[in-house]
DNA sequence: CACACCGATGATTACGTAAACATCCTTCGT
DNA sequence: ACGAAGGATGTTTACGTAATCATCGGTGTG
């Protein structure tokens, strides 16, 4: 009894008419039916898939190489040939071909081609989350670069990064439609899990430890935070403090890590790096903190949402951005231009990271042994958040507010 | 000059020796390679991840029911009814093929599930780009939900919504490998393109006119956008201004008419909107022109990215949010917590609006026909950046920057 | 005790595509 | 002009799974 249906087909000439040889009835029928609750088995005994006129009612057969073969009167073999643009085929021939799949309105059944080539022209992406911009930017790009090459992208999304939702995800893997995995995980978890890695399946990493067992992509986030740094330390600053990102996080490491060589290089003090989780909350309570140290007049801050919370911060404790203290950021996210002040920052060239990413598993497929880690450099963003420090800054600000 | 051929079919034991015969060799390769371009280097043309031991070597055939079904002792059917969990199988033969398929590693493969079944599990969601929140999290519910379900999610990513784009996704779409799409399409295209949709793709429609030609689910921009300047009027402001969305968005449009709609009813006069089009940029120049206005006390910007802009050209022109100038905003992104100052906003509800549209997908796979528009609403989110207005605010700030 | 019946399992086949091999018809060289 | 070479197209078959029907014991009932 449901009314309507979609109607509109590209048909008039009742195309499948051609090829009364396929006679399977629709007997398969019943399994799209279930309308209604889900027992009633019996379905309506309906019988009609005679019905006669009957277009493409709800789940007529799907058009196959058969259909178009029989109509343009070649063998379907030829109609595979055309599809996928043999050139053996006369041309002729070939625009019968084409007539009858732009009448019939084929469409070459992914399934059965997966099947038949044993690959699923599909890259899957596995992320804890789409919380953080660089996931997301990422992901976007290797959608990018994977559709220009033919691929689809299948999401796998990861609940929270627990030793067994990695291990499931990759027990799973195999079973999902994809070639190739690009782990997108800032996370330690990789190399102590036990990977039981189906082998047919490839595997790119980004952000994670360069373990040497899958090609690594990644930012380059040593020299994004040594750039970082040592502007800082060009315009005049004594030190640097330093807002990081989590433990967890390989990223944040490595950010911590140069931030710490450059100092110690340049023979600077290291002040305590003041942990952070990568939210802009714990940017905010971070900044807080700082705003105590009468001697902190320059911040590097491992990514851009927290620097706004050390913005804030700094903002109400009376402190003036970059009068008072300067502060870069790590990422270049779209709002960072409009921070108050306009956010310096190092800006990550995510799309070709992504980009990276899909050339280094399509390679992989192609057969190629990818190895080593490729790093995409980031480049610093000037803008309103960094100054030189005013003579004597450090000094003047003894106690938060002023004069107390 | 190719030896025998498969041998190990049901023969007796001795399962996994029978294949040594794929002999399919790496030819393909060449199809995908089109990419190249200037990559070009050839890497390390190394060949072998061969290295020792390794049981499942590089590219052998893959474990199929055939070969679980020899190693148990059964039929192939019978492993394929327990891999669908019949109850039909009687527990020691279930055990028997467990234990087969364990051994060998088997895994189902999906190209021939798909094909067999006529489904692929599989929902698709298309998106032009996903640079705004609102998308991402949309499109992160739905994985989730999905995932939940059985299903998998493929990314169809737009670089431009022009009609041609949008055309060829819908063109393509049958032979990517879904079952239903989820639109996020915050456009007016989507009506006019000639929709040839194959019949069998089920789609549901996010963010869009409500067409009546699908399921539509959506957060409810009206209540959303009401709820936010009634905050404001609450407060005593004598009108609000608006910062709107793109033309081309049914979401700005409809923010925007509530924002009008609201106004009218409690006979207030309504302010020219600002148009913008969602970037902090347009919103900061938006906040320019507002900082102009005298009068302005009090304004509804339709998105939190925009907010961010308006926030920091008042803060440019002196004009103190919230003393001076109420803001509210419309997304809650996890930055609007840390703006200066905080954000008051509409938060939305994306997961849920994820979480109805893997619902409608799958109740139409289903054979139900899902009708109608399912708004989700939204909550009022009050953090810094509302107050009444002063009394005579409007008039003290003649001019901005003070007295003159 | 015969027979219909049911439950467990096996055999066959279709799903749509494309590789491999077979065939047929040109066209060219000697 | 005749056989070889090769180009265009047809035929067969396999990919891995699962619906469908067939088969084979065992059970209960009149």
């Amino acid at each position: 009894m449901r009314s309507v249906k979609h109607e509109a087909e590209t048909n008039e000439r009742n195309p499948v008419r051609g090829m009364q040889t396929s006679d399977r009835s629709a007997g398969t029928g019943a399994g799209g039916a279930g309308s209604g609750s889900e027992a009633g088995r019996a379905t309506d005994g309906e019988a009609g898939g005679t019905a006669g006129g009957g277009r493409g009612r709800g789940r007529a057969r799907r058009v196959s190489m058969a259909d178009v073969a029989a109509l343009a009167g070649v063998s379907s073999q030829t109609v595979s040939r055309v599809s996928n643009g043999d050139p053996a085929v006369i041309d002729s021939t070939r625009q019968k071909v084409l007539d009858a799949m732009k009448e019939l309105g084929y469409r070459p059944n992914s399934a059965a081609r997966a099947l038949k080539r044993g690959e699923f022209r599909a890259i899957g992406v596995i992320t804890m989350g789409l919380s953080s911009t660089g996931n997301v930017r990422t992901l976007e790009a290797i959608a990018g670069s994977a559709a220009r090459a033919g691929y689809a992208v299948t999401l796998i999304p990861l609940d929270a990064p627990t030793q067994d939702n990695v291990r499931g995800a990759f027990t799973r893997l195999d079973e999902l439609a994809v070639d190739a995995v690009v782990l997108i995980m800032e996370v330690h978890l990789l190399d102590t899990t036990a990977l039981t890695l189906p082998p047919h399946v490839k595997v790119v990493v980004v952000d994670s430890d360069a373990t040497g067992r899958f090609p690594v992509v990644d930012t380059d986030q040593r020299q994004g935070a040594r750039t970082a740094v040592q502007h800082l330390l060009d315009l005049g600053h004594e030190t640097v403090w330093h807002v990081s990102g989590p433990e967890e996080s390989f990223a944040a490491d490595r950010r911590s890590d140069a931030w710490q060589a450059v100092l110690r290089e340049e023979g600077r003090r290291v002040p305590p790096a003041q942990r952070g989780d990568w939210t802009p909350e714990s940017g905010y309570r971070a900044g807080l903190r700082l705003a105590e140290q009468a001697d902190c007049t320059a911040v590097f801050v491992a990514n851009d949402q927290m620097a706004l919370g050390v913005l804030r911060a700094f903002h109400e404790r009376g402190l003036r951005v970059p009068q008072d203290v300067s502060v870069v950021g790590f990422d270049d996210i779209p709002e960072a231009a409009s921070f108050i002040p306009p956010l310096t920052t190092m800006r990550q060239d995510f799309a070709r990271v992504g980009e990276l990413c899909v050339d280094a598993a399509l390679r992989e497929l192609r057969g190629e042994t990818v190895t080593g880690v490729r790093l995409v450099p980031t480049t610093l963003v000037e803008r309103a958040s960094t100054a030189a420090p005013r003579p004597g800054a450090a000094v003047t600000r003894q106690r938060p507010g002023g004069r107390r």
